[in-house]
DNA sequence: ATCCAATCGTTCAAGCTTGAACGATTTGAG
DNA sequence: CTCAAATCGTTCAAGCTTGAACGATTGGAT
């Protein structure tokens, strides 16, 4: 969709990368998940099995850390991939409010067969793009990624401290 | 996250660009509509009255089309947006299937005193990059985005046409 | 003129996602 | 040690999103 929005230079700029944004990821993302739904598995359960497979165990706070998802959100698609039985939870000893996921051999047999088709679809929406346009869009998009995490992390930041300041 | 993921280097490259291609969407989508929600405007319906503000009245498929959403959902939003009287239905003489959504006064009223607000988020977090590497995100995204629709029609065809290969 | 296919909007079930409130557990300051 | 604050997972309400089924309407082929 074009921005038919008249502006100065810089925001027609920064709107118009924005969107593009927007839908190139949009649209990549349900291209390459499309193939998920015949095997009854949705994204974010795809997105878990994969962080454990390529990143080992780890517990539920650190899943949705990497994943960029809510705490209830991970509790969710966590239970409904154990119901599949393709991971399980395992309380930690050492600190009882810690729950570890592990995949099941079950679970590690699905992504082990899924992760590749998945990773030729990306491949091939990808070959639209030269390998030297691909290497830019990932510095630019980490450095972007980057950017905007840190202004989320500054603005609680000063939320934190503006509440200090009005409890004090 | 970085892809623990080992294997050759055309496989490795799309991921990498993939990955913090939806990361980047991800984290500034979020960071862009974080200030409409006290204003009790979703995201989606953020999206309809800023298409119908730049692109003028439209019928509900059309809106599904530019934002990349099923009829199911925009027959929703635009209820929502008709209930707090932001838009109305107008049906179509001419052809009694469409409705063409349009902006009340009040709507216009809104969408005219938030976009710049959103406006302004967007030129902040892509302030995180350079004005040429806006202009390559741009490029590049709309190439990519581009293509990819372009995977899903293709396949759309090809399965339309092997539907009629099987009835005839 | 008739009828079939296509288009458009609606409805519904299912699932995802979030934020807030809550209980269990741990940590650290005094 | 003691207890307040922080951390982690769970639950819940609310809202978004989709795909499929459906009725209304239109266009085109015969």
């Amino acid at each position: 969709m074009p921005t038919h929005f008249h502006g100065d230079l810089e925001t027609v700029r920064a709107l118009s990368a924005f969107i593009n944004l927007i839908r190139a990821s949009d649209s990549t993302m349900t291209k390459t998940t499309a193939h998920l739904e015949e095997l009854g598995v949705t994204p974010g359960q795809f997105a878990v099995l994969e962080a454990l497979l390529h990143l080992g165990p780890m517990c539920q706070h650190t899943l949705g850390e990497k994943l960029l998802r809510s705490g209830g959100n991970m509790t969710l698609v966590v239970d409904n991939l154990e119901r599949h039985g393709w991971v399980r939870r395992e309380r930690q000893v050492n600190d009882r409010r810690m729950i570890q996921i592990h995949l099941t051999p079950k679970g590690r047999r699905l992504i082990t067969r899924v992760f590749p088709e998945h990773a030729k679809m990306v491949v091939k929406v990808m070959s639209k793009l030269s390998a030297a346009e691909q290497e830019q869009l990932r510095k630019i998009a980490r450095k972007l990624g980057r950017g905007a995490d840190e202004l989320c992390t500054e603005r609680m930041k000063r939320e934190k401290e503006h509440d200090n300041d009005q409890t004090e």
